[in-house]
DNA sequence: CAGTTGCGTAAGATTATCTTACCAGTACGT
DNA sequence: ACGTACTGGTAAGATAATCTTACGCAACTG
């Protein structure tokens, strides 16, 4: 499985970012709620990370998510560019009006699915 | 427990952001190489989400993971989180729909800056 | 040396997930 | 009406992951 790539830079992260914030294992077992093994074998990636796990390591380190994950800072990637004129016109709006505006779009999307109306 | 809490989040935003980028479960399901009731039980809160799959679930839908765990509800961030899923509703529309709906969009904004309703 | 702390790991018990299957609702064409 | 297909929810046994307890080892400290 050549995919458990992410999983091995989650658990460096994960254990960097603990020895940065100058916890042991077993500080943060306990803070975590679980096991020392526990934080061992995550931090070996032999065990995976729940999303929820996740979170919680973040505000324990007090690193972002998506530094935990490995994540590049800025990923907003606009292919289309007429989207991003969409975009910039929906932006103009209220955040209520983009609320409705979401649900509103979503129904007459479901209407072309399903060729009703 | 106030702890599940977070689950369910997670789960509403994923089945959210799945609905509205257009994918049913079986796709879903099949991109992220599970099988269909995994999905389900996942929509549900049935189910745990690891991190690398949140990961995937994020490529699949365009959002961002922090987005996908309810988090940061920075305005902005939110927003453009939104504004994506938005975005690509419009895509779906034909041409000439877009064309109107983004008058339709002016209109609107013209008439929440004047303050009328 | 004796005690402590931190970390890794093993093994059986426990729990979650997977896989297959069946069900109901909806939409569409015959 | 019918049959077919697509979607989503859920059950049950098989499978895989995690938990819990325990042991071991290295690096310190008094």
């Amino acid at each position: 499985m050549p995919d458990n790539d992410k999983q091995i830079v989650i658990a460096n992260r994960i254990k960097s970012a603990r020895q940065l914030a100058g916890l042991s294992q077993g500080q943060v077992a306990k803070l975590m709620k679980l096991h020392r093994p526990s934080i061992s074998e995550i931090e070996a990636a032999n065990r995976k990370v729940s999303a929820e796990e996740l979170a919680r390591f973040a505000e324990i380190f007090d690193v972002s998510v998506s530094y935990l994950m490995g994540e590049a800072p800025d990923a907003v990637a606009e292919n289309d560019e007429r989207l991003k004129l969409a975009a910039r016109e929906l932006s103009k709006l209220s955040p209520d009006a983009l609320n409705g505006l979401l649900r509103a779009l979503a129904a007459v999307q479901s209407d072309l699915n399903t060729g009703k109306k």
